[in-house]
DNA sequence: TGCATTTGACCACT
DNA sequence: AGTGGTCAAATGCA
């Protein structure tokens, strides 16, 4: 199983390093001459202005260079925070997409933001169910929050995660019994940390894994993973 | 009662 | 005009 989930993270890193190279290429020889009209003119900060100076004036679509995306069976195993702050049917997708940002975004002013959204030819039941993430912006918050993010303390959590009330991204349901959570927790925990110690996870801060605390959901798409 | 999620409406972008 | 992203009131839960 071990094995299983680091090939996995292996593949989902190397997607994540190759699209991260190209993004750069693509920046760098400007390529395609959409894209650099969006960014000259975001650049020349006309609506950009606008944008900072009126959060109702940001600009509604992202640009695709700035989000990373990768597909994984447990969409919630970043080791953030996420708060869901709107879900919405997508055009000719079977799944509605759901759309998170960080919990710390009032406190911290954090601009990160992520969507979720389950593919759509990922519903048999011989493979895995997996979703595409995407993430836009990057985490100003301090990752930590007052949290030893770091250590085995799995029943110390976050503020939300402690909540039994916590969101979807951090709770665990009643269908996996509390003990067998922390086993697989515990278990997944050092993989993640496998994947750390072997630098395996350059596009995102390993140090701000969190303690696990999975949906059984997650648990069971990744266990079938 | 407070916090997170849901969901329809609104708005920006293409 | 269609689509995707965000807002905010309503709702649910402990």
């Amino acid at each position: 199983m071990f094995q299983n989930i680091l090939d996995c993270s292996s593949k989902a890193i190397t997607e994540l390093q190759l699209h991260h190279q190209s993004d750069a290429r693509v920046d760098d020889a400007l390529v395609d001459d959409k894209k650099r009209v969006r960014k000259i003119s975001s650049d020349d900060c006309v609506k950009e202005e606008g944008a900072t100076s009126n959060p109702n004036h940001q600009h509604k679509r992202r640009r695709s260079d700035d989000s990373v995306s990768l597909e994984t069976p447990v969409p919630h195993y970043d080791g953030r925070q996420w708060r869901k702050y709107g879900q919405k049917h997508i055009n000719k997708a079977k799944h509605p997409r759901s759309y998170y940002r960080c919990t710390y975004r009032q406190e911290q002013d954090c601009k990160a933001t992520k969507t979720v959204q389950q593919q759509d030819d990922s519903t048999g039941t011989d493979h895995p169910v997996m979703y595409t993430v995407v993430y836009h912006g990057q985490h100003t918050c301090n990752e930590n929050n007052g949290i030893d993010s770091g250590t085995d303390d799995s029943e110390t959590n976050t503020p939300s995660s402690s909540d039994s009330r916590s969101s979807i991204s951090t709770a665990c349901t009643d269908l996996y019994d509390h003990q067998t959570s922390l086993n697989d927790n515990k278990l997944l925990e050092k993989s993640a940390d496998m994947i750390t110690k072997n630098c395996m996870y350059e596009p995102f801060d390993m140090t701000a894994f969190a303690p696990l605390d999975l949906d059984s959901w997650e648990l069971d798409a990744l266990l079938r993973f």
